[in-house]
DNA sequence: GGTGAGCGTGAGAGCGCTCTCCCAATCCTG
DNA sequence: CAGGATTGGGAGAGCGCTCTCACGCTCACC
């Protein structure tokens, strides 16, 4: 089993080098008669192009870099599968890999210089801390980056997401819908764009709600349900920023013998997992993961193809999704 | 911002590009001062090394694969984070990349192809399908492979996988202790090892036990779960042989009116996401899911380093994680 | 019939790296 | 101190591919 080049092609096919490499990469000025006898050969003779050659000189590595949080910070979000979901159905039809990368010690200098190095063509960041200086070095050398959510401070980079305040309204909407009187929020981290837009989308709805904060996790959800409670018994409509807080915060519910949704209606965010197994199952605002990951590696493709085509931001309108809770 | 080379980098330290590459692999016959001589020109230039270049003539990609099957099946796959974690701290420091192949159309053929033309320098297999003729292909050609979990067919393929058996022999015991009378089994899908070694470790333990099948899913959970209360109504301890059905039985035995664990002990498999998000939180066996990921990467490695190693299997001892459902 | 445009093809020069020689310098041994 | 053994460094040949360039051919037009 060795290997075949190009070259065995060419000599099979009876033509030069160059018009096998022609026919591998659909140039279309090749007279039918020497493609035929090219794309036999490739088959008869097994023929796999090298792509570290191909890579070497064309200086493209066709690979695009996914840059996570590390497990713990991802242990709460269930959106990874269809974030890779999403970036391999665009990518994979055009043979691009798909790099995952977790965020750990020297991963963001890693891919940097994988980048750099041309290992890499462009990365698509998630869940960047916010005084993260990745993201913009990257622009500063000029390299292919997107980023999933809108970055803190306006940056000149190309992003994609959600309508975080649209979508908090749509809760917000909900809830007023249900007659609710006493409506109550529990945010998300404030230093964050999606904590900060999920809560004043929502107070621009009901200005007088009542604001307790969380911070996206499962335990932050708890105790501050368990506060809300506390601090106001009479409250009966409740949006919680991320499904998993509602999914700690509603066995708190219970457990103060108040029904969901009978006595306190919620409304969770994101549509994850958490929403499914929760008791009763979340209403919530879903956001399109899969097509907005989808979208990135489009804008990641055409940053490589394009280089210094100019940043663009893309965002999503989410959508209510009507389940037990509210 | 031009590209820096071997060449320059030699140029600079005054050497030959075969001393500066010496140096960049860490060969030890270089004499100090000129080691220092390259590492200085390296740093000044900030040298990297094309990876495209090395590879073609190395054969290398220093590149591996993690086939996983596609969204839906990996939709109630919790774990998904945990490997990419484990893999990639094997992985990482050694500078060898982890390519994200979901199945879909074409991507087995596609990942072959990936490892025949050396893209790839080996793939580890998540989630394989019993009939998938793939892991039998990439070993009689000699590939690098892995698979997560043991194949239905014995074959001599690497493979990594948790004590089924002993991890439902766990549960079986812990629902004995805590005096249960009438036991029973919720099952995952049988034409799977782990639905067969569960089921089967969990039997030689409790000879007697109810037997209702289900196949990992939550609705297969929650269906389960009916059946088993109506054929069994003085069922007071149930083996549930994974969480995420358990998740979905649990509210079914609240709606039926019985109390976890007071009136039903449950215990799960897995120790995944879906045991937190229970209410009450669900005892359960954990595989150490993390661990074994890294050790399938380190199995992966060795035979890439070693072709035509032996295939080994490595099975992991599962633990009992006591919560509150059982 | 001469000229020029247009098109398909082949020759060949790299892309940046590793690695095998081979030579020179140093070391040890008798 | 001669001889061989050992060691470090340099020259250079590729790895397999793409792509520019120039060549030869056909065709149209004056």
């Amino acid at each position: 089993m060795k290997r075949v080049t190009l070259e065995e092609v060419a000599r099979v096919a009876g033509v030069s080098r160059a018009t096998a490499s022609r026919v591998v990469n659909g140039a279309s000025s090749v007279d039918e008669s020497l493609r035929h006898a090219v794309q036999r050969a490739i088959s008869s003779t097994g023929y796999l192009p090298n792509i570290a050659a191909r890579s070497l000189v064309t200086r493209r590595a066709d690979a695009i870099g996914l840059l996570l949080p590390d497990e713990r910070r991802m242990d709460g979000d269930p959106h990874l599968a269809s974030v890779v979901s999403g970036v391999t159905r665009v990518v994979r039809p055009l043979g691009v890999h798909l790099v995952l990368m977790m965020t750990g010690p020297g991963t963001r200098e890693q891919a940097m210089s994988d980048l750099r190095c041309g290992r890499l063509d462009g990365v698509i960041l998630v869940h960047t801390d916010p005084a993260d200086p990745v993201p913009g070095q990257l622009i500063a050398a000029g390299l292919p980056v997107v980023l999933a959510g809108r970055p803190l401070e306006p940056m000149p980079i190309t992003y994609v997401d959600v309508n975080q305040t649209a979508g908090a309204a749509l809760a917000a909407r909900r809830l007023k819908s249900l007659q609710c009187n006493r409506i109550a929020t529990i945010t998300g981290p404030q230093d964050t764009p999606a904590g900060q837009d999920r809560l004043a989308g929502f107070l621009a709805e009901v200005p007088d709600a009542v604001v307790v904060h969380g911070d996206f996790t499962r335990q932050s959800g708890m105790a501050a349900m368990e506060r809300l409670i506390r601090c106001c018994p009479d409250v009966d409509g409740v949006f919680i920023a991320s499904d998993l807080m509602a999914n700690g915060a509603i066995p708190v519910l219970h457990r103060s013998g108040r029904k969901v949704p009978d006595d306190v209606a919620v409304v969770g965010f994101d549509d994850s997992s958490a929403a499914l197994t929760s008791e009763p199952e979340l209403t919530t605002v879903r956001q399109p993961i899969t097509d907005m990951a989808a979208e990135m590696a489009r804008q990641l493709l055409r940053q490589i193809t394009e280089p210094r085509s100019p940043a663009v931001s893309v965002v999503f309108e989410p959508s209510l999704v009507v389940r037990d809770s509210g």
